[in-house]
DNA sequence: AGTTAATATAAGCATATGCTAATATGCCTG
DNA sequence: CAGGCATATTAGCATATGCTTATATTAACT
C-alpha cells in the first residue's frame, strides 16, 4: 500500500490503544518525562518506554534528553499534517 | 478509561490497518458492496466482511441491504465528530 | 572508579488480531 | 420449495501486541 496509507496505519495503531491515547493527551498539555507519564497511565516504566517508542516510530512524539531524564512532547507538525490529510479526505467525499 | 478514550481507541484500531484504511478511503468516494470492496482490497470475502464488522462496531460505516447485496458507506457524522474532537484537542494544546 | 537514578532494551508469555477454509444465513428466481 | 448468489459467521491457526521480569545503558554525584 501507499506511503500515506502506511503513515495512517501507524497513526491508527498509535491511537488505537487506550494508554497511548492517554499519553498523547497528556503530552498535548505539555512535555513530560517517562516517570511522570508512568504515574499518569499507571503502568510499569518499561511498558511506558515501549509505548513511547511506538509513538516515536509513528512520528507522533519527540524525545529530548536532559541529564538523566528524557522529556517527551508531541510532534505537533506531524500530528497537524496527519489530521489535515484525514480531514481533507473526509471533506471532499462525494455526497451519496 | 473514559468513553471518549474508548471511542478513540476503536477509531484508532479501525484506522490502524492498511486494508481497513483502504476500505474507508474507497467508501469516502461512494458506497460499495462487499464484493466490490473485496476486489479493491484483494482479500477473501470473509476477511472483508470481518473488517467491515470492525468498522461498523467503531461506528465508522453503515450497512444497508438491497436484495442479496449489502451496501456499505461511511458514517460521515461520526467520522466528522471524531475528527473534530481530535482537532480540538490538538489545537488547544499549550505551547511549550 | 563505584553508586544511584532515569530510561531503554531484551526475553518470555498470555492475549489479540487477521487470515483461511468451511459452513450458515438471507434473498432472489425458476 | 430447490438452487444459486451475496454475505455473515465460525473454527482454527500463525503472527502481532502488550505486558512482566531481568538486564543494559546513560548520566549525575561522590
Amino acid at each position: 500500500m501507499s506511503a500515506l496509507c502506511d503513515e495512517m496505519e501507524k497513526f491508527g495503531k498509535a491511537l488505537g490503544n487506550a494508554c497511548r491515547y492517554t499519553i498523547i493527551q497528556s503530552l498535548l498539555r505539555g512535555r513530560k518525562t517517562v516517570s511522570e507519564l508512568k504515574d499518569i497511565v499507571k503502568l510499569s516504566q518499561p511498558a511506558v518506554s515501549q509505548h513511547l517508542k511506538t509513538l516515536k516510530t509513528a512520528g507522533l512524539v519527540i524525545d529530548e534528553r536532559r541529564g538523566q531524564e528524557v522529556f517527551y512532547s508531541v510532534n505537533s507538525e506531524h500530528l497537524f499534517s496527519l489530521l489535515a490529510k484525514l480531514s481533507k479526505d473526509v471533506n471532499r467525499r462525494k455526497k451519496q
